[in-house]
DNA sequence: AGCGGGATTTTCT
DNA sequence: GAAAATCCCGCTT
């Protein structure tokens, strides 16, 4: 059978309602002989109709991947010294990318704790150039498709309602109202918990 | 615990 | 030329 056409099916909708399904869902990096798993437990939306986003000035070299299809890797760098990534979600003809703010270790950790200088704890991966620099990944694995080694995404059970907060996006100054930030409720890892 | 500033370069105006 | 989907350090409460 071919996966390939149908494994990100559930990706292909809305940026805010994907951005949620992604919540839960693992990345495997692969580096040599060794191998990094950890679940994304936060996301923040973005599509070409969203002034915050990337994709809202139209297709460039920078954003091309976020109009294409669902399931590769949009890498950026920002404040001249760090990586983000993000899942493109949406069909091709729809600029849209869930950033990864957080994610969980679940295997590889050492590794992880090594890439990351030495930082242990929740301050492994708990912000999204911070994801980036754990798993190792810049700039050479935009368009990366997330089917493949060495970077791989897999789907898990879509988490219930109640598992999942909803809050504004962080450290943009455009559409700061819209609440397109999403994640799981109570995980330590979470960069900044809505106050309240 | 919270605020403020510096680092540093890509990207688009 | 300015801003940027951030992080880290140092200083003040």
């Amino acid at each position: 059978m071919d996966e390939s056409k149908t494994d990100f099916d559930f990706l292909n909708t809305s940026a805010d309602l994907a951005a949620k399904r992604l919540l839960g869902c693992t990345l495997t990096r692969q580096i040599g002989n060794h191998e990094i798993k950890v679940k994304i437990v936060e996301t923040e939306a973005y599509d070409q109709f969203d002034a915050a986003s990337h994709s809202y000035r139209g297709n460039t070299n920078r954003t091309a991947v976020m109009f294409g299809p669902a399931g590769y890797l949009y890498v950026y760098f920002t404040y001249g010294m760090h990586y983000c990534c993000n899942v493109v979600i949406g069909g091709p003809d729809y600029g849209a990318a869930a950033l990864i703010r957080a994610v969980e270790p679940i295997s590889g950790l050492s590794l992880m704790v090594k890439n990351r200088h030495g930082r242990d704890g929740i301050e492994v991966s708990n912000g999204p150039a911070k994801v980036c620099q754990a798993l190792d990944i810049d700039k050479s694995l935009n368009g990366q498709n997330l089917r493949l080694p060495p970077l791989i995404l897999q789907k898990q059970p879509e988490l219930s309602s109640k598992e999942i907060v909803t809050g504004a996006r962080i450290g943009i100054s455009q559409n700061k109202d819209l609440a397109w930030r999403f994640y799981i409720r109570g995980n330590p890892y979470v960069s900044k918990p809505n106050k309240g």
